[in-house]
DNA sequence: ATCGAGTATCTTGCTGAGCGAGATAATACG
DNA sequence: CGTATTATCTCGCTCAGCAAGATACTCGAT
């Protein structure tokens, strides 16, 4: 065990951040009937939305981690809630494109919306030098945990 | 849709790390023939043994959200894979202390350990005042995520 | 001392997310 | 046209976690 030096500290509150992001997701879920997929699904597609790209059924399922049988099945449940739109491809016919209906973005934008605003404020509440101390940490964890084996 | 000021990137940033931080505790998982449950209560029990405390059955679950059953079966799955054991409280016996085994110790801090050097690492490179704005906002962020109704 | 209420854990039976294998349908290329 | 390839869906299954209830222990009151 190191000894826990001022660095730790931080380390842990990182730890903290995502535990709480990960408890408000779930808030999220649990409030409109969703299971955890569901929400990581419903934002996969609204990134891809503001990219101004389109997402089929298969890439999604990819950016997800799950193999064909599941991804038809949480389409099923998302589309049986009402939160997305089958759309069989019009060049390929094979594909399907899953749009996303107008208001599970409101409801998304409704819910984290506040936490997302309140973020921005801190930010503001930096000078350029400090901003550039926290990008440049998240940054950085973000490519370690990336490239560890 | 707010206008993306130059705060929203470090907002994406945080969110890709967390992105990549449940990717890496899923490798972990994965790896070591874990459920993702079973990766977060190692966590827990890691924490409260730091802390210098006990965990019993309940509070486990209590703290992973599960209920009396799911947490007797996630304990059944553990204790199988050698991970934890069951040991009757002493002063209550109808308590179940869960003890981590040594080796599941090692396995964590093997993995998590190199990743924790790295983010140390990366803060040793601020000063205190750049460390200090990293802090406040991860506290800032933690805070307003835990918060929020 | 023992009875009853309260608490901690386990057992049983079930639901549903996600997997593997294979079916179906559309496209691409000879 | 026919064969290979690709995208999605169907079927049958496994297993995490839930609800309800059983079991075992503690503690206060009488």
């Amino acid at each position: 065990m190191p000894s826990p030096g001022p660095e730790m500290e931080i380390v842990h509150l990182l730890r903290a951040v995502t535990v709480e992001l990960g408890l408000h997701s779930a808030r999220f879920a649990q409030r409109n009937a969703m299971h955890p997929t569901d929400v990581r699904a419903l934002i996969a597609l609204m990134d891809a939305s503001r990219a101004g790209e389109e997402r089929t059924a298969g890439r999604l399922g990819a950016e997800l981690g799950l193999n064909s049988a599941g991804t038809t099945s949480l389409l099923d449940r998302m589309e049986r809630a009402g939160h997305v739109r089958r759309v069989r491809g019009r060049e390929d016919r094979r594909k399907v494109v899953v749009e996303v209906d107008e208001r599970a973005v409101e409801l998304g934008q409704a819910f984290f919306g506040p936490l997302i605003g309140r973020a921005v404020e801190l930010l503001q509440g930096y000078d350029e030098g400090e901003r550039a101390a926290i990008r440049g940490f998240l940054a950085g964890v973000r490519d370690a945990a990336a490239e560890e084996v």
